[in-house]
Order: C-alpha cells, then sequence, then structure tokens
DNA sequence: CGCGCGATTGAGTAATTTCAAATCTAGTGG
DNA sequence: CCACTAGATTTGAAATTACTCAATCGCGCG
C-alpha cells in the first residue's frame, strides 16, 4: 500500500514490512479540487500532507497584500506550516491546490506518537527535515548572492516540469520579484 | 561538566546524569583566537561545534568576491556547515572567530554513533535542526517581504547584543545589502 | 467570436549599488 | 598624554536595477 510513502522511508531507513505496514496505517488518504484550500492561514495545524498526485503551493500574503510563496509541492513532496505544526501555533500560511490534488496525511498526534515510540521513525524525521534545511539554506544564498536572473535560471533546471504547471506569476512570487520583472529576465 | 551544554538536551529532552556524561564524554573543547580560521572552504567537515564563550562568522565569498554571511553564533549556538559536514561532501563555508572563542566540538562519526544508539540523541538532533529549520524559514520569508531597513530593524531587536559585538559591515552582508545601504538606513 | 486570464511591454519612479572621498574611532608607540 | 594609523562608518553623486501602474498582446475555452 501507498508504494510512494514506502519508498520515501526506505530511501533513509530501514523497515520490516510490518514496521512500515504500522507507519503507514497512521495515514489516510484525502483528495481535493483545483484551487481547493487545504490550510487557512490563522488555524491549528493538524496535519502533516504527503503529495501522491497533482501540485499545491504554499503561500502568506503580506500587510501590503503581496503574495509570496514559501513552497511548491509536488510529487513525492511533503507539506505542512511546519512551524505552526511543530509548535501547536495558528498558521501562517496559506495551504492551496494548484491542480486536482491526492494526499496522505498524518496527525500531530500520529506523528508525535510514533516517532516516540520507533527510534527508526524519529530518525526519518530528522533525515526528512534536515534535508529540508539545506533546501532552505541553498534558497537563502541564492538571495544573498545571485541576482534575480539566475535564481531564476537555477529553479528552471532543477525543476523544469514546474514551468509546465506553475504560471509564471508564481514563479515570481517565489523568487521574490515581481512579475513584470520576471517576464522581462529572458530577453536580456 | 560543560553545564551550557546540558542544558541544550535538557531543554529538549530527559536524560539521566548518566547518559548526560556518556554524551558529554564525546565532545572535547578547542580554543581559538581572534580571527583564526576554524574551517576552509574546500575541506572535509569532521566537526559540529557548540560555542562556550565568543563569536563566530559562517561565509561565504561569492565569484565577485563579496562575502555573504550565512550565520553568527554566539555563546550556546551550535555551528558548522552542517551540508557539507552531513553529506560528507567538501565545504563551501569558512567559519571563523569574530573574538577569542572557546568552543566544544564533536566529529561526525561520535554524532552518527551516539544518534544510532540512543533514541533521545536522535530525538534532540530532530528538534534542534528543525528549530534551525524554523529561523531559516522567518529568514527567507523576510528576504522575500521585507525591505532592508525593516529586516535590520528585525535583526536589531532579536539579537540587540549582536550590535556591541559586530561590525556594521558584517551585519549589511547577513542582511543581503551593501555597507553603504545599511549605513543609510538608520536616517531616513 | 469574444471573453478572460496570463504574459509582455512601456514609461516614469523608487530603491540600491557603485565608486570615491571624507569622517570617525580605537589601539599603538613615542 | 598625544599624535598617528588602520579599520570602520558615513556621505555624496551617478549609474543600475527593480518596481509600479497602465496598456497591450496572445491564446484557450465556452
Amino acid at each position: 500500500m501507498y508504494p510512494a510513502l514506502k519508498k520515501q522511508f526506505e530511501d533513509l531507513i530501514q523497515l520490516t514490512d510490518t514496521e512500515f505496514e504500522y507507519i503507514s496505517s497512521h495515514y489516510q488518504v484525502k483528495r481535493f479540487k483545483k484551487h481547493a484550500i487545504i490550510l487557512h492561514p490563522g488555524e491549528i495545524v493538524n496535519y502533516e500532507y504527503f503529495v501522491l498526485k497533482g501540485l499545491i503551493k504554499t503561500f502568506m500574503v503580506d500587510n501590503e497584500g503581496k503574495e509570496h510563496i514559501w513552497q511548491f509541492a509536488m510529487e513525492d513532496w511533503w507539506v505542512s506550516d511546519y512551524y505552526a505544526f511543530q509548535t501547536r501555533e495558528l498558521s501562517s500560511f496559506t495551504i492551496q491546490c494548484l491542480e486536482d490534488v491526492e494526499l496522505l496525511r498524518i496527525s500531530y498526534t500520529d506523528r508525535d506518537k510514533l516517532c516516540r515510540e520507533m527510534h527508526s521513525m524519529e530518525r526519518f524525521s530528522r533525515l526528512k527535515i534536515t534535508s529540508g534545511f539545506f533546501s532552505q539554506q541553498k534558497r537563502i544564498m541564492a538571495l544573498l548572492q545571485n541576482d534575480a536572473q539566475s535564481r531564476y535560471k537555477q529553479l528552471l533546471d532543477q525543476y523544469p516540469s514546474l514551468f509546465q504547471r506553475v504560471p509564471k506569476a508564481l514563479i515570481a512570487a517565489y523568487l521574490g520579484v515581481t512579475r513584470e520583472t520576471l517576464s522581462r529576465l529572458r530577453i536580456e
């Protein structure tokens, strides 16, 4: 069951079939339509999500009304407002579907329980968040040292499929430039 | 021994005295003079460091020769080039002392061993890297949605002591602006 | 065919950078 | 104690870059 989920675990830790069965029994499938909002700002974040199919954006709207993309997530990506999820505070992000989406979700309680019960789940969580840490490190260094042009190229060749699936305005909101600036980049 | 280190662990997990003794036996004290370089780019990163005393910067020099600060670390902070440390690749950062420094360090091998042996060490590592993840998240959102002025204020009131201890040019290199721009911010 | 959304283009404005010079400050040696 | 120097900070002015706001273009879908 859930081979994509199984692969996630197997790539980082070793699990017996029984152990995986036990873990995966805490996940449930959810489906959402394009445009549906999975998480609203100001809510308690009860779930962490794993994308089986489709595409999602996590974003925040600043006090001038501008949208800033925190993360895109497609197949095999994990999504949540992790800060709010972990601290039990209210979410500051919106999570919304850019396509029809099929997800697995696990509740905070179950996840916490699994981490306490199983060293290997704790380890899996550590390694996953560590790789998230690294992507963010990379993104920060890119924001500090590269101009919009090379951040665009970098994103483009790391995730070429994103550009078939996501409007350019959202790419701009991810890179931290306006859509107009992004549009002018390619020519110059 | 090492009460500051003990507090790090006790804040996140529960340990018996014996367990803490065992963990702490893997750390050793190192001292460096102001200006000393603890890690050079291109080296294997063998250690994770915990700052007992002093102040450190972790930075990268881009291909135009500009310095970008990844992290400052003072008392009770953890430092390493975590990506290189974890993946065993060569470091891309320089770690250098801004003051005389006293550190605890643990080797990659020992740390890995402790995480495998002790669920609680694995958990500690997960929680620590998670909070690092959150700081980075905050920093990215600040880079995306705030101008230099408010990033400066934000840093200033989160770490006021930094401004007594660090030259402004380095603060600028952390915030992603030139020293001249930073200098002009306060007046306007 | 025409509506509507996304993408592009243009022109003026604002913010940041660059390069150069001036000012300030802390530490050193006389 | 003072003068001096190196490093840090500030200031000025021009150039660059990105932004805003408005208008136009292009294309898929009903």
